[in-house]
DNA sequence: AATGAATGAGCCTTCATTCAT
DNA sequence: CATGAATGAAGGCTCATTCAT
């Protein structure tokens, strides 16, 4: 039993381990029951009081902000160490990625659709995407017809695959058929790790 | 007051009226609120009180089940008008319309997915879709590698688009434009009813 | 034990009665602890669940203004059957009572000012007072600057002495003191009800 | 860091000045959210941790009780200035300008009744205002009924006409009219101080 | 002695479900 | 068989108070 059992808290030593236990229950809890979840019980799955959750993050909505912040870090981080024509199907594997791990996060997009900041969302996404994109298309490599907002709907495809899906396992096989009904080359080098 | 229909009580008649209004009902507040919506919204919007509902249909499941089977038989309607190779695509367009008109009735698909009966969901759609698409698939109208799995498959991806517009208009522009990304014989003939 | 303790309710019979349960529990807990009580505390006195207090009153200045209302009638009952110069007086009389039954009802009032409708608050009480302090003025038995404003002012005053007050028999005499620092008249013929 | 003044700590040099900007800072939440504001806007108001405000004073009650000896010293300082039978108009002036500075200590004073100390409140009065007031009523600048009570009274009445006002502006208007109702003497040379 | 952080408990509101009549 | 009403419980948010460092 490592969780306290008496009243009171570990003192400041703890807020970072805390703040880290947050987003870690939430992408939890939003993974298994989706972003609709009980804001308590990102709580409860911390391992943390309402009122400490409600500190870190005052809203449901500023928690999933944070998640999907640390997402794009690491697409951008993908973006960083690719290159060539090419580049644009790796960026697009680790967004997959991200998609299958954080289903929720899409969920939560289109749930708080109304105020996002701007540089989320689509407009980051062009940031991601937009160079690699165009390049991939010269070279021939992908249909030189789509656009970003094809990008964004493929997304949002890939999310009605993803939560219609009865396990993970199932919904790996499904997203990558559908990007195979799509464009088999999106399908290509699917490899995710083991879930916990 | 020996009458058998005394104050409040319309009579065995009134039954099957009842249950009529209060299927409309859930088709409206449905699509209007999507299928989150309060049971008792269902009760208020038929005119029943809720033990009625309740009578009638002993849960949100069994009355979206209920409405579910009902836009199965519209379906298989269509499938007897339609004849020839063509008619995978008269039976996908009337399939696609009860997509686009009953969103709600996909989430709650999605939602309920553990105990639909087995001769609801893809095996029903087998049933409806199955020798259309063969016949298709054999005059060369259909991509011969599809299955059964991927028609569902589609079906999830067109709902992740609908969930992810802001309005019945944008649905329907990116509907179409799903559906031609991933083949464009899908897409032709598109024509919704007008909004009331 | 009269209160139920099997887990449900006895009917449509008992609406009525809970309903008044209800508006009686909220006099008594304005009373006693202001309008400022947290408001399941009503439901907890009228011995009813929470789900239907707000069936009932929606919010708290739903009930306060049921109160408020009938406050008012008893008003109107007074002006109906008091006539002549004095009548001003006979009023005053019943308002000054229910000021002191109902403290409560004045912080309501400052306390949710924003949104009263417009025939409840100084509207009403001009529609109540106002024929009456005229009739007075001309008669010479009250001073002939007062206005309505000046009447709400009073009111306001006699608030703040009974918010100060420790119990009732000390809010009694220092209201009467207090309309007696106004103007004597003001003051005669205060009796009130024995307390419960 | 061996030294004294480790990491946070001003050393005890700085109790009395963080004491003094609790106190501001409770003067000002107080004045402007009412006595009912969290007490630990007061430590974000004064920029201390809320440990601190809890050392320096252990309760909302405290801190309030701190600022009420504060205005009563003020209102010494007024008494030990003026002399004559007009002195006591100087000082309810400054009592008066007190109580529309510090609407929200009134309703501590109320909120917190019981266990006020008795050398405050009503004694305390007494100690300031006795010797004016006598001076006064004697010299026939005020009306010879009057008592220590009375004047706590129209403390009282006064605090009914601020709580109940919309603004500052009109509270100071509503005020001076309150005053004119009882008797014009007390309403004369009202000014304040402009609003920051 | 100050800080940053944590806790537990309270209050508000809404919902699914189940009576007595 | 319909009605109107009631219940219990979940979930959101905030606050006073109290640590470990």
């Amino acid at each position: 039993m490592s969780r306290a059992t008496s009243r009171h808290n570990g003192g400041p030593a703890k807020a970072g381990a805390n703040r880290a236990a947050i987003v870690a229950a939430g992408r939890a809890v939003f993974r298994e029951r989706g972003y609709s979840v009980p804001y308590s019980a990102v709580a409860k799955r911390a391992g943390v009081s309402q009122a400490v959750l409600y500190r870190h993050f005052p809203s449901k909505q500023a928690l999933a902000m944070e998640i999907f912040a640390e997402n794009f870090e690491a697409l951008d981080a993908s973006v960083q160490s690719a290159e060539g024509p090419g580049a644009f199907f790796a960026v697009w594997e680790t967004f997959v990625e991200e998609i299958v791990e954080s289903t929720a996060i899409i969920e939560f997009v289109i749930a708080e659709r109304v105020d996002l900041p701007e540089d989320l969302g689509g407009r980051r996404l062009e940031a991601v995407f937009g160079g690699a994109l165009k390049e991939a298309q010269e070279a021939g490599l992908v249909d030189p017809d789509w656009t970003m907002s094809d990008l964004l709907l493929i997304t949002r495809m890939l999310h009605g695959v993803m939560i219609g899906a009865d396990d993970r396992q199932q919904a790996l096989a499904h997203v990558t058929r559908a990007l195979q009904l799509i464009d088999p080359r999106l399908a290509r080098r699917r490899r995710f790790k083991e879930e916990s």
